[in-house]
This record gives C-alpha cells, sequence and structure tokens, in this order.
DNA sequence: GTGGCTTGTGAATCCAGAG
DNA sequence: ACTCTGGATTCACAAGCCA
C-alpha cells in the first residue's frame, strides 16, 4: 500500500484536546501555543513556522503612480516591543521543541525585521542552526521612494534538535534537483501570484501567502514521505497543500476561522504529485543571469577611466568608478548616454559602445561575454 | 585642493590615545574595543565591520559577569559561549555608537553561525536596520560531506542611527551600477581570490579576506568623498585599500602585528582613483536645481492660458500668470490641483500634467528638462 | 488566435525642508 | 515638538483588452 493512502482525503477541523492521539491531517483552530501544549511529546518530524513578522511600519505607501500599497496592517503582526516579540517567540520555540522528535529538524522564515530575533532565540532555546537559506524574490516590490536598496529576499533559518542531533537531508534529492550541482543556500523563485494565490471578492485572502514552490524544496530536501509535518501559523495552509501532495503527513495551527476555511478547502483540492507537476514546479532556474555594466567596473574586467566610442567614432565617453559613462556634459548607464547623444529614445549600450583593442573597435559586450564565461560553473 | 590630497599617501601605525585628533589613514594597533575608546564621540562617517564569526574568541571574551574566559582550559558549554559573545558583541557596538555622526551608519558580515546574535544586539543598541544585504559568492566552497546545502552566502546588515535619523544612500549611483535599475537587496561576488588574496610562504595570510568588489559597493553606496571611515576589526586593511582608491579617509583597528603589516604595504600600494571619475560619481548623486513651474511661465516656456491636461483628458486646467494652475473650481500648485481633482493624497504635477504638442501629448516634466538644459553651464 | 498595450499589485520598518 | 508643502519615486509578472 502507498504512503498516499494513508493521508486522509479530507482535511478536518478539530479542537485542540489534551492527550489526544496525534490530530494527523487537521487544522487546529486555535492559539499556536495551547495548540502546540496539546500535542505529545517527541511526536513531529519537521516544523515550517512562518511566525507574525513584526513589521513597524509608519504611514500609508504609495506608489509613484499615485496608487496605495496594501500593506499587512492585521492584529496578528502587532507587538508592542521587541521584549514582547522576544517574550513570544521564545514560547512557541520552547513548545516546538518538546514536541519535535529528537531526530526532527525545523524551519522559519522571516525577514530583517524578526529573523536575528528568531534566529538568537533558536540558539538560544538549544536548536542547532544547519543553515540560513536565502529566498531570493524573482519579482520583488521596488522600493518606491528611492531610499534604500530593493528588499528583494527572505531568509529561512534552518535547524536540527541539537549539535549532534541526527536529522533528515535528503542530499541525492537536491543535487538532482539541482542539475546534478550541490543546493546552494540561496533559492530562487517568484512570489506567490497567479492562479496559486488565493482571492476572495478579487482581494488576497492572506496577505503573506508563500509559494509553493519554496513548502515543496523545503518538504523534499528535509523530510520522507510519511513525515509528520506541523505548521503553527498555518494561514492559508500551503504547507497543508504541499504535504499532501508529497505524501507527507501535516497539521496545522491557526485562530483565525476565514483562513482556516479557505486552508480547508484548498488543501481538500489539492492532488497528491504527478510527474509533470514536478517538472514545471522546477524548471524555472535556467536562464542566463542578467549582468549589470558596473559589475564589469566592480570586478576589474574594465578600468574606470577607460575611453569607449561608438563604430564611427563619432562620440567618447569615460568610464566612471561606479559604472556610469560620461560623454561631454551628459553622464549615466551606457544606455542612457547612448541615447541621450544620438538623440534617440532608447539604445543598447552593450553593442553601441566599444572598447579599443590592438588598433581594433570592439563592442564592450564581448567583455560581457567573457565575464559570463570566467564567472559560470 | 581635491580630496584626494588629503589622505596620506603612507599609512601610518599607532597606538590609539585619548584626547588625540582623529587618527586618518591610520591603523591603530590594539584592542577594538580600547581603540574605539579613544575617538572622539560623533566623529566617524560609516563603520564597516567584520567581527569574529566563531565563539572560540579566546583573549576577547568575558563572562556577562566580567570574569574572563580561557577558552583554553574552559570547559564552558554553548550557552556561556553565546552569552559571552553577546557581551562582547554590545561592546563593541556601544561604542560604535558613540563615535559615529547622528547622519553615520554601520555596516557589520557575518554568517548564520553569529549574524543574528549581531542583528538582534544592533536592534537593542538603537540602531535601526534599513537593509540586511546577501553576498551571494559566485565560487562558495561545496559541502565535501552532503551533509546539508552549500553553504554560499554571507549576511550584511546596514543600519542607522535611529527609526529617524538620516544617511547617506546614493541612489542614483546604485541605480546606474546596475544598468537603470534598482539595486537589489542580494549582491552577487566571487570571493576572494587570485592575485587580489594576499599570500606570505605560499599561505593566505588572513582566513577570511574580503573581496575588494564588495567593499567597493559598500562604500559607493553609503558613502561620499572625503568621509571617514572606520574598520574596527582591520585585518589585511581590505577597507582601508578600497577607502583610498575611493577617495574615503579611513582607520583601522587591528590586534595583531602581521595582519597590520600585510594591510600596510597593501594600502600603500593601493592607487586612488583621478578627480575626474570622482566627480562623475558625485554628479550621478547630486540633484540637480529645483525648479519652480513658475519659471517656466515668467521665462516665456509656458504662456499664461495655456491648456493642460492628464494623459486620459480628464481633466483640462489652465496656466495662470503668476504659474498657479485652474481646473474648475480648484486653483493652486500643479501638484495641488493634480492631487485633489484625482481625489488623491499626493500628485506629482510634472508627470501629471500634459500639454498639447503637434498633436500629441506630452508631460510638462519635458518642459523643465529643456529650460535646465538651457539654464545649466 | 495572437501579439501588443494597459493596468494592477506584491511581508515595506520608504521624504525633506521650511515655518 | 509639530504641520504643511513641494515634488521625487517603481520592477517583474499576470491578467485583461483590443486591434
Amino acid at each position: 500500500m502507498g504512503v498516499l493512502e494513508k493521508v486522509a482525503a479530507r482535511p478536518r477541523v478539530a479542537k485542540a484536546k489534551p492527550q489526544a492521539p496525534l490530530p494527523l491531517d487537521t487544522i487546529l483552530m486555535d492559539d499556536c501555543i495551547a495548540a502546540m501544549k496539546s500535542l505529545p511529546a517527541k511526536s513531529i518530524d519537521m516544523i515550517f513556522a512562518d511566525p507574525p513578522y513584526n513589521l513597524q511600519l509608519g504611514g500609508d505607501l504609495a506608489r509613484p503612480d499615485g496608487s496605495q500599497v496594501d500593506a499587512v496592517t492585521d492584529d496578528w503582526d502587532k507587538f508592542d516591543s521587541f521584549a514582547a516579540y522576544d517574550t513570544f517567540t521564545k514560547a512557541w520555540l520552547k513548545e516546538a521543541r518538546r514536541i519535535l522528535k529528537d531526530n526532527g529538524s525545523i524551519w522559519v522564515i522571516g525577514s530583517y525585521h524578526n529573523i536575528f530575533r528568531v534566529g538568537t532565540a533558536i540558539q538560544d532555546t538549544g536548536f542547532w542552526i544547519l543553515n540560513d537559506i536565502v529566498w531570493r524574490k524573482a519579482n520583488p516590490m521596488p522600493n518606491f521612494r528611492g531610499t534604500r536598496f530593493t528588499n528583494a529576499h527572505e531568509t529561512l533559518i534552518w535547524a536540527s534538535m541539537g549539535e549532534k542531533a541526527k536529522y533528515t537531508f535528503n542530499y541525492r534529492s537536491m543535487k538532482t534537483l539541482n542539475d546534478e550541482l550541490q543546493m546552494r543556500s540561496d533559492w530562487e523563485f517568484p512570489i506567490c501570484g497567479g492562479p496559486e494565490r488565493l482571492k476572495k471578492d478579487g482581494h488576497k485572502v492572506h496577505p503573506t501567502q508563500k509559494p509553493e514552490a519554496l513548502l515543496y524544496r523545503v518538504m523534499l530536501a528535509a523530510s520522507k514521505p510519511g513525515d509528520v509535518i506541523l505548521d503553527p501559523f498555518f494561514g492559508t495552509g500551503t504547507t497543508g497543500a504541499v504535504a499532501k501532495r508529497l505524501g507527507r503527513h501535516w497539521i496545522g495551527i491557526e485562530r483565525e476561522g476565514n483562513y482556516v476555511e479557505a486552508a480547508q478547502e484548498r488543501i481538500e483540492a489539492a492532488l497528491p504529485l504527478d510527474e509533470s507537476q514536478l517538472k514545471t514546479m522546477q524548471a524555472n532556474t535556467k536562464k542566463p543571469p542578467r549582468v549589470a555594466f558596473g559589475q564589469l567596473v566592480e570586478n576589474g574586467y574594465l578600468a574606470p577611466g577607460t575611453m569607449l566610442t561608438d563604430t564611427k567614432r563619432r562620440w567618447r565617453a569615460v568610464v566612471g568608478a561606479d559604472g556610469s559613462l560620461t560623454c561631454d556634459t551628459v553622464s549615466g548607464s551606457i544606455h542612457k548616454v547612448g541615447s541621450t547623444v544620438q538623440n534617440a529614445p532608447s539604445c543598447n549600450g552593450w553593442t553601441f559602445w566599444h572598447i579599443e583593442s590592438e588598433g581594433a573597435l570592439q563592442p564592450i559586450d564581448t567583455l560581457r561575454q567573457t565575464y559570463l564565461l570566467a564567472t559560470q560553473p
């Protein structure tokens, strides 16, 4: 009999009960810590947790076109202080540790607002950090005001029960998934959108729904079929849906009724995985990396002060230390300066600008190729 | 006199002296905290710190009660170790905060072993995290045993002096450097190797020498020419070498004589960029002079009575002789009228309002550009 | 059908300066 | 401290519309 048949077809909702048998494939509609207390010690194989980030947002934020950004303003993300957040974090981590098996492991995701406090608490609770993983967002929200770097990633921490504890790591699966190269600690996925994003009346059901591809890789890496995976901040049930697809048991804890309802429907509709889905999910990463002109300068492929020109030597421009180009009074990116001097709406600076090399002109695009060859595996 | 000439050609080594003037372009051969204590308050523009990663710090370590730890003979558990590391971290961060200017900022780099504790301490010290940055290593060391993910990144934290504090961020430089796209929070660089890697007798001088490209981007992003940049864990002086190249002053603190010696030679050999290239970088960051709408009217670029409209011709407004705009009963600045008619909290009138020109609509911002080009030297 | 254009939107600690 | 105002700011995708 296959593993999948052991997973209940229809997700249940229950109130947490002390001393009950493990409520497999069930959503416990309750407070996260109270529900964990109802679970027996050393009963869970893996925990995936997406706790509140403790965002401390100021006023409203508008896009340059005037539209409003729909931010996270829910009550579940409100804490009075770092101290209050730390207390909360240590409390749920302590319960997490109690219910995890000795060879279990825990994953927690967060951003710079909370991840340092979470990581510290994980270490202080006695867990042993195995890796920190960076989820690079393919399509992050830009920084509208131009005041910081685009916040384009989130961080996951993966930890075992202790320095000497065993844990599951499916090394071969990860290597296969990554074209026979070891899986690295930086993963690129798009943010959750399209048909995967749960919506009701045209509005997103949950403000921070995670992409299934992310959970897929986490479970494939650190759990086995038939394992029990707990998500103490279940939300709309991404963890449950992926667990069902991958033949893992799951337990979700969620306080808010509308999230529970959405999660239930979603998991019920989830189908155990077939090959085609697997291929689709992983077929996203193979485009050649974009190279910015500034990288060539930063990495010494082109010295600041170098003179560039076009094929007909009509214009001469100097490379700046920041990857800018200056031609007469015009300064900016290679593309911008190219379009300005030609009075053209746009210009591909890579093919327009040339470098003198042994008497011959050569487009700077060849430098980019050289750089790509040198830096690609 | 240019900025560069103020930077001492030959790096000096000194013992930290209380009340001395700022020891620019000097390596202080001393304990990190003692040396920082010798520097005056609010005197540093930027700090870049690469503190020890592992928790076995030997002589640096003191227990929370202040007693010294002998890491060789003491058999302390990891909680003592974390506590000692936290004490050390908070101590140097406190001094860092004292000597930073109110509009300064701090960068700290670390890995999952220490970065969560550092990040927590940064927040607890009163700094305000602006971004966490991921350095993706193009060529990381593989995980030989196949027991975890390849540890392919390190994390930098960038923080200002407080939530409301000002700080330097050269948005335009970063955008230029990244081919006219906002710079993201994930940066890819190769690890330090090749001719850049300092070696002596065939062995690397320092185990964790950072690539210059990394420091280059950090300084280009968050400091200005002539700024004073402190590195309290100077090592072999990457911070100093890059600071010299970029026309920044630097101060390094390093206890070990062999590192100091290597850093000195290296910085002496580093070549600064010439004035023109630094000017280019500045030109990219300095904003063009503000042009009031009324100036366009005053100078005949736009006649009073001209009709303006938005892209979809939903509203029509008339230019007044005083540079005001009137749409129906609403009258005021181009921004105010734009926001009022749209019922929006704010509006950039320069891009919202358009003028009919040869049948096509054109934002009035192009008029401003024309005016700027005609009036700027 | 299809290709191009427009519109919408995502875990965001997102302004500066004058008065 | 506060308010007010001028004006500077966005990228990758998905979905929908139209020619």
